[in-house]
DNA sequence: CTGGGGCCCTGTGTGC
DNA sequence: TGCACACAGGGCCCCA
């Protein structure tokens, strides 16, 4: 389900329970998600202390005092929820479909800081697209994640290497930015979406924005800043809830509000002037939104 | 190497 | 109301 801005909003919701806490019992409810869980799960777990609770691409990563990275990916519909120890739910605490909930809840991590405070966090992935590793060491020396490309946040994608990335390449706009080997963390949505804010089609060969000339140089500018505005305004916003998406506190993110074209197939186009509308097609098997009008 | 399609799994919405 | 089908935010794997 999530992309970066939605895996950067559950790190933000776990940090303050799950960092400088210890594990003081784990439990995984089912043999696999997507993968089996790695041999002594539990064991490898328990005991040990959160010291840091970190964020590469769509990758969660938990580091242990004295143990392996914990490496945990949401798939299509996995999340997270924070609960009291006992398993009532906090004060202010919202679940949808509470019953239904349970039935895929496949992770338990009950956790006590150091002032003896203790609370329970829970993995809940209804498809079980979802998975859990361990990474010794290192987390960024997993075979999961040495291959991933750059961080869409901070200024380290800029128009000069988002050009040197797409140079050459014949796939369509869209895939390419897809690939996780090159920019890590974008998924279907943002990637539609910052199509939109840059004016380009998803359906350019993505070679074509990365050919020397001044118009091509400004076009992978434009790209460049249009993705890493759509994911910063993302992340402002607590990320997008769709369907039964909710942050670990229970709360929505808004900035489904905010897509200019995600899910609006035949929406009029909302750049003024334009006077065009969304359309939606298909490529690689998955839907893409884009104005033809606006977007060449 | 690259790009494209199938597949893993469950739930929900739509149209007949 | 029942049923079939399409579709859903991801990524691995295999094939050409």
């Amino acid at each position: 389900m999530p992309e970066l801005p939605e895996v950067e909003t559950v790190r933000r919701g776990l940090q303050p329970v799950l960092e400088g806490a210890r594990l003081v019992r784990v439990e995984a409810r089912r043999p696999d998600l997507r993968f089996p869980f790695p041999a002594r799960f539990s064991e490898r777990l328990t005991g040990k202390t959160i010291t840091a609770l970190g964020r590469r691409a769509k990758y969660l990563t938990m580091q242990l005092d004295g143990g392996p990275v914990l490496i945990c990916h949401l798939g299509m519909s996995g999340s997270f929820r924070i609960e009291a120890a006992d398993g009532n739910e906090t004060p202010g605490t919202f679940h949808h479909e509470r019953s239904k909930s349970s039935t895929h809840d496949h992770v338990v991590f009950d956790v006590e800081t150091a002032a003896g405070a203790r609370s329970r966090v829970i993995f809940n992935d209804p498809r079980r697209f979802g998975f859990m590793l361990f990474a010794e060491g290192v987390p960024d020396t997993h075979p999961m994640l040495t291959g991933l490309g750059v961080e869409p946040t901070g200024n380290a994608l800029d128009g000069a290497l988002l050009a040197s990335l797409l140079k050459g390449r014949r796939s369509p706009l869209k895939a390419a930015l897809l690939d996780q080997r090159l920019i890590a963390g974008l998924g279907n949505i943002y990637v539609s979406e910052a199509l939109w804010r840059a004016g380009l089609s998803p359906l350019r060969e993505a070679g074509t924005i990365a050919k020397a000339g001044k118009k091509a140089s400004e076009q992978a500018e434009r790209l460049a800043e249009a993705i890493r505005s759509v994911i910063a305004d993302a992340i402002a916003a607590g990320g997008s809830s769709l369907r039964d998406y909710v942050q670990t506190d229970g709360s929505l993110g808004y900035f489904q509000h905010s897509f200019a074209v995600y899910d609006r197939e035949g929406e009029p186009c909302p750049k003024p002037g334009c006077g065009g509308h969304i359309e939606r097609i298909v490529q690689s098997g998955r839907s893409t939104f884009y104005c033809r009008t606006c977007q060449r």
